[in-house]
DNA sequence: GTATAATATATAAAGATTTATATAGATAAT
DNA sequence: ATTATCTATATAAATCTTTATATATTATAC
């Protein structure tokens, strides 16, 4: 399961909680994998039980007890095996394209406001990749020295920047023919 | 549920089994919505217990016989409600990037490794979308006449061919990038 | 001063999805 | 002749994921 390893990734760096996680994963691999707090805390219960994390208890007054895990030796096995482990392609699931393949159902000002709409969708998350990304790595870069690292996460983020243009050139021209369409 | 409206959608055409269904899924939508025979089966019974389709059962000598569904006025309304509807930004969940996320844990060479295999791989389904889901369409326009249908088809299948061509220009950037590195 | 958000952990329930298993005749390949 | 694949339907079990709910302190905003 991908959000175990992610959750590994993470424990490589630094020993955290759930809540900790969490931050981590809506700073930098929300963009193409998230999770929820429920479902990341009795994961993590199970990857206890699996051997991949150690646990212990920071007892805090008046407040809920911190969890902390530490990934194991066997826990950092298993992430070095996935993750040179060949990666076989995820399927897309995009309920939009749904919507375009029966298009045939709509009329052609119908189908245009639902393009125009996703456009717009796509160029908002395109400005979030390009405005707050960026400077959110090489923050991450000058408060770490992980300048290698910051390598890899540029990658990613470099990868949603293409994504969201090839949405955005695809919805233009989509718009362009639907517009030659007679109802 | 979008596998829900994918099934609407395909039963506006005509009534059909699940089997059936699944044949249609394979054979279009596949590349951005799929679903197993064992996901399709409980599916339809719950639509029929909503009121969205009927079923009637077409008796077989010797064989299992067959149950053909057929979309009703609520199905219908359901379907171009659904259609309509503004769509939300569906999440992408890619597990090669997570691996390239912690990529700082790989030696340079064992990322590149899994860097070419991964453009390999979207250049396979590329070469898929450009020989063999082309014709698909134009098949399908051809038998049917539904000249009008066939636009939103290939629109779907030309944001499959710009999705890959994206792919694998980001691999050769980042392949780039990392023989750069040093160990 | 009060409300909201953030910190911190977690369970319950519902819903979505995959994998495994079962049955059985028809057709095609070797 | 035998094996494999296709047609056809379905259930069970496991897993993954989301939504809703609960609690309680601290910090910030208005």
């Amino acid at each position: 399961m991908p959000l175990k390893h992610a959750l590994l990734g993470f424990l490589n760096y630094q020993p955290m909680t759930g809540y900790d996680l969490k931050q981590h994963f809506d700073r930098s691999i929300y963009y193409f994998w998230n999770a929820k707090l429920s479902q990341i805390y009795p994961t993590l219960t199970r990857m206890k039980e699996d051997g991949w994390l150690t646990m212990e208890v920071d007892y805090q007054e008046d407040k809920p007890n911190r969890k902390v895990y530490n990934i194991t030796k066997t826990g950092r096995e298993e992430f070095q095996r996935w993750q040179l482990e060949p990666t076989v392609m995820s399927p897309i699931r995009e309920p939009f394209l749904i919507k375009v393949f029966f298009g045939g159902r709509l009329k052609k000002e119908e189908m245009l406001v639902q393009l125009r709409r996703q456009m717009a969708l796509h160029q908002e998350q395109l400005a979030i990749y390009r405005e707050t990304a960026g400077k959110a790595i090489q923050e991450n870069i000058d408060a770490t020295g992980l300048a290698r690292d910051g390598v890899f996460w540029g990658l990613t983020l470099e990868m949603g920047v293409k994504y969201e243009q090839g949405w955005i050139e695809w919805c233009q021209e989509a718009i362009t023919k639907i517009e030659d369409l007679t109802d």
